[in-house]
RNA sequence: GCUCGCGUAGCUCAGUGGUAGAGCACUCCAUUGGUAAUGGAGAGGUCAUGAGUUCAAAUCUCAUCGUGAGCACCA
């Protein structure tokens, strides 16, 4: 006699079990249609599922986003029911929801191009246009691995005996001749899943072990209708006009060549934008109190093996060879910094010891892992690394984030555009637990007190300690990781870092690793893609353009230039034999903040007509007020209101 | 590193076995103009590199390098 509760509140009551879509057909036809599955109980299940007791009961339709993932889970079937088609000896892995769709994992023998993926995505369309309906059956354990015995599907057979429990009772998911196995839920029947489309193909290692057999993976996007997947494809148009490495090219900011796979070539323009990053994060290390250093670009190899990191990451340290001796070209900053640290005896009054370096590294990774400025192969770290006491580890931690976050604040960054995560403890590792509790307590206390959400990634920690990473997103939403703040009990042991305590005795100082921009490749490159290439005035690299409308005004846009140019701006002149039109065109696409034009009016009022990249004429102005204007407009850096 | 795709003029791209193309940019000439493209002429390519198939290769095959998406990696 099960006593259902709506969300309204609302209640009805069944003299004998009833299945989610019974209820809904109650409530009316329109919201039965609707109904791709529901909620009993805060727990999803499939429309047929009866509800047995009193409950809570919710109906999911293609509006929820429940729903929708629900409608791309099944398109992952659908897909499946379309391979096996086609390729009948297709072995089905896995096919989960991501963010705006799903995958599928295959393994078979034909490597699949763009025009299968088309007669793929043809063949799953006329199969979903049939509507036919989905038929759910829960088996038995041994029943579900006979059906994938029986069908030849090892990986099927593999996550049973790997994942899921003999008690358990799997949802075989009956798509006609096609059987999926799935915890469900599933859209009732295949009209659900009219609007999707198959992205790309590429390769993905079983159980995500590059050790297994790679399978075949299929991206595709699934939508609720055909208005949303159209906005979508237009969407991903739009971001991949933001990429950094087209803006890069178009903007003139940097370039790459084969010769130096992974390292940038920074023309002019890009590299105004570094160095306007680089000194902002001079003048803030000043007010933070950190003292900015220098070392080595390239050490004996021996160094590397006392720090830990030849033995561990050997095949991507660049190394070199001079009068028999094998230098390795620094991948790291820290064993150069406690080079420093170790000149000189130090005292706990020294301590907290900041010691800051825009510390150029090397690191040869992987030719696949390489992507524009945000994986590259010789970078910048706003490295720094604070020597203190385990008791000071908090108050520094915590200074480290209200940093991290007044610097974001000035570049455009906070709230949901950074993601915060924090990896505990490995299960390689040094130091004790109860020095890893402390540490782990020490960070989680340190975001607490700046109130900030985050996420353990547990066992993700380095193996000398744990670390926050502060991740960014680029243009289609890939993350990236920026800033760090790491604790480090080994490395000051390694490489025989010691203070003198108050009691005279000789102490292990404690030492942060930690980055705020991280790679400032990678940050410009995030910065590129956030603003679309439209720099604000205190990044721009062009932040003026001077435009003369004939050659009479040339001596007054030559002033006006150099008047700019005396009051701190970025200021070009465009002296061109071009028309007006064709020159403010040009400095629009070109994405400067401000084009000036002066022609002979200007030049008898001693005045300049003002346009902003965004084509709004402010009309004449003095250049006083210009100045002014500029500089309000500089002062707020990237900061939201 | 792995899987699949891509590599043609400075840039964006067309060209599927038979004499290498377009637009923009560049150079020159004319034009001196008021807020997103003035007109004309010219120059510019070992079709990434190397090998092979063929009477003939930008085009087909293989390898190498680079690059794109994803996977793995990310101190």
């Amino acid at each position: 006699m099960p006593v259902i509760t709506l969300p309204d509140g609302s209640q009805r009551q069944y003299d004998k079990p009833v299945s989610i879509l019974e209820v809904a057909q109650d409530i009316g036809p329109g919201l039965a249609k609707a109904t791709l599955a529901g909620t009993i109980n805060g727990v999803e299940h499939d429309a047929v599922d009866l509800i047995t007791e009193d409950a809570k009961v919710t109906i999911i339709t293609p509006k929820d986003d429940a729903g929708l993932d629900i409608i791309r889970h099944s398109c992952a079937h659908l897909l499946g029911h379309a391979i096996k088609q086609l390729y009948p000896d297709a072995k089905m892995a896995i096919g989960p929801v991501i963010d705006n769709g799903f995958y599928y994992d295959i393994e078979m023998d034909k490597k699949l191009s763009e025009d299968d993926l088309e007669a793929l995505e043809k063949r799953m369309l006329e199969l979903a246009k049939t509507d036919y309906d989905v038929v759910k059956r829960k088996v038995s354990w041994q029943e579900a691995y006979d059906t994938f015995k029986d069908r030849g599907e090892p990986y099927k057979q593999a996550i049973l005996e790997e994942d899921i429990d003999r008690a358990d009772q799997p949802g075989l998911y009956h798509h006609e001749e096609y059987i999926d196995m799935c915890r469900g839920p599933h859209v009732p029947n295949m009209r659900f899943c009219h609007h999707f489309k198959l992205m790309r193909v590429s390769g993905a290692y079983w159980r995500g072990d590059a050790q297994n057999t790679q399978l075949q993976r299929i991206y595709g996007t699934a939508w609720a209708d055909k208005k949303q997947l159209k906005a979508y494809l237009k969407r991903l148009e739009e971001a991949e006009k933001r990429d950094h490495r087209k803006l890069g090219k178009q903007l003139d900011l940097f370039h790459w060549q084969e010769e130096a796979p992974g390292m940038v070539f920074w023309h002019q323009k890009g590299w105004t934008m570094y160095q306007v990053v680089e000194s902002y994060m001079r003048d803030k290390l000043v007010e933070y109190d950190y003292e900015e250093v220098r070392a080595p670009m390239i050490m004996d190899v021996s160094m590397w093996e006392k720090s830990g990191h030849w033995d561990k990451y050997q095949d991507n340290i660049f190394a070199t060879e001079s009068e028999k001796r094998t230098y390795a070209v620094k991948p790291m900053n820290c064993p150069g910094h406690l080079q420093i640290f170790n000149q000189g005896l130090k005292s706990y009054r020294d301590l907290p010891y900041r010691m800051a370096e825009f510390g150029v590294v090397h690191r040869n990774e992987a030719s696949g892992a390489l992507h524009g400025l945000m994986r590259v192969r010789s970078f910048t770290q706003d490295d720094a690394h604070v020597f203190c006491t385990e008791e000071q580890i908090l108050d520094e931690v915590t200074a480290c984030i209200r940093m991290l976050y007044d610097v974001y604040r000035d570049f455009g960054f906070e709230g949901d555009s950074i993601d915060i995560k924090l990896s505990t403890r490995p299960e390689k590792r040094i130091g004790s637990d109860a020095v890893w509790d402390k540490s782990e307590q020490a960070l989680a206390d340190a975001l607490d007190k700046n109130q900030l959400e985050f996420d353990y990634q547990p066992g993700e920690g380095a193996f000398y300690g744990p670390k926050i990473e502060f991740t960014l997103y680029d243009s289609l939403g890939r993350g990236w990781q920026c800033g760090t703040i790491q604790l480090d009990f080994s490395m000051p042991g390694r490489l025989g870092s010691q203070y003198v305590a108050e009691d005279g005795s000789r102490k292990e100082p404690v030492m942060i690793h930690r980055a705020i921009l991280g790679s400032l490749e990678r940050f410009i490159g995030i910065l590129i893609e956030e603003y679309a290439g439209a720099m604000p005035v205190w990044l721009a690299p062009e932040q003026v353009m001077v435009c003369n409308i004939t050659d009479s005004q040339a001596d007054y846009v030559k002033s006006v230039r150099q008047s700019l140019r005396m009051a701190g701006f970025r200021a070009t002149a465009d002296l061109r034999n071009e028309k007006i039109g064709f020159k403010i065109r040009e400095h629009t696409l070109q994405k400067i903040p401000y084009v000036v034009v002066v022609g002979d009016k200007e030049v008898e009022s001693q005045q300049v007509a003002v346009r902003t990249r965004s084509g709004e004429d402010l009309g004449a102005m003095s250049l006083q007020a210009f100045i002014d204007r500029l500089r309000d407009e500089a002062d707020l850096l990237g900061r939201k209101q």
